[in-house]
DNA sequence: GAATATTTGTCCGTATGTATA
DNA sequence: CTATACATACGGACAAATATT
């Protein structure tokens, strides 16, 4: 069907958001209230505000109410999880997705990084080597989401932390049974962002993520 | 709420699937079914499935049941849209998540495209300098588009259609009221794209889409 | 084509658990 | 602690669309 009753809740909470009626963590009317002002019924509203719960837009707590948030990014997590069920898109793909975006971060991140940041790379760098098993995969991903999050697009931020979820076991798998000649090479790979980032040397920096991707993608 | 009932029927749906006795176009049981099953209230059951058909996992029409689809990639329109209507990421952002999305695909597309397809590409492209107006602005987009679905990256082609439904005003905006200037230096930009990518220039084909995002972003 | 059964769409009423004043 | 407001969940009823006989 198209022309679905519970759309109509979703169009009017847009529009109230749109009109600035509406903010970030404010209560939504209850459910009765809406009820009457779109002359539904509950259960039609309770079906539409399940929607949007679960689409990220708001939260319902029992007893308090429905409230406007805006955690939109888990919607990515759950439609490429149900596209790789579904055998609609492979982990090679997702995979692709991931190196253009993070590629795309890295060189943003090279104009925005602060010497804090630079720092802690290192910090993480060294702790990646000095560490082992689950220890070096955490210092890992720290070390790829800092320079994520240093790029200051917030899509590419959301999405990534998204796909992040999907992938923990899937790249922490390859991390743990890969031999120790391919666990060089990501160190090297590692040691070349950082050195990139800080002299701000973009087409080396690229190369050396491109390299990283490309060991990733053959151990899949 | 965490343990949230309706979840219980998304997870029974995707076990299904994993299991292989649930597949696509196949109908779901009936609501009265699914609630004896799973010992739950039909209201329960509906709320769960409404949330499963916005996600696009599934369509529902009265009077026959509920048929497993896999419309995933119309979420990431919603969610963007819900992410640019709470200002919680600017135009700017997605359209970087497009350049850098597109430029991948570019670079994929170069792999495999047909002898057909290139001169598909060449028609539109004289198409669009022998034409103004929407028909121009049609085939800019079917030009992009062609390379985009000839990447052959189905998560790319998802989300880049998903984000052609958010951007078709705004880009066709700009378009319609650039400079004749600034359609020149497009054009350009489209030519040496095809020609870069019939003749495998990598490098310079980049060039022409890092100037032609440059443009789009110059004019937001 | 018509009648009947099935299934979703919508609504209402009630009981319960939770949060808040 | 009590009372009120609110979401959570259930079950029943009827309408509307579809499928089947």
């Amino acid at each position: 069907m198209e022309n679905r009753e519970y759309k109509k809740v979703i169009e009017y909470v847009k529009s109230e958001i749109a009109k600035g009626t509406l903010q970030l963590k404010n209560k939504l009317p209850t459910e009765r209230v809406l009820a009457e002002e779109l002359s539904m019924s509950r259960s039609s509203i309770r079906e539409a505000l399940r929607t949007m719960e679960n689409m990220g837009m708001l939260e319902s707590t029992q007893g308090s109410g429905n409230y406007l948030t805006g955690n939109l990014n888990k919607m990515f997590a759950e439609s490429i999880g149900m596209m790789l069920l579904l055998k609609q898109v492979s982990y090679s793909e997702v995979n692709a997705v991931r190196r253009a975006l993070e590629t795309d971060a890295y060189v943003l991140a090279m104009g925005n990084i602060t010497e804090e940041m630079e720092e802690k790379l290192k910090e993480l760098y060294q702790g990646m080597e000095n560490s082992e098993g689950d220890q070096k995969i955490l210092k890992d991903k720290e070390f790829h989401y800092l320079i994520i999050r240093a790029s200051g697009n917030k899509l590419i931020i959301s999405i990534m932390e998204a796909l992040e979820e999907i992938y923990e076991e899937s790249v922490g798998h390859i991390l743990k049974t890969s031999s120790k000649e391919t666990k060089d090479q990501l160190m090297r790979c590692h040691k070349k962002m950082l050195e990139c980032i800080i002299g701000k040397d973009e087409i080396n920096g690229r190369r050396a993520l491109d390299e990283h991707y490309g060991i990733i993608e053959g151990q899949c």
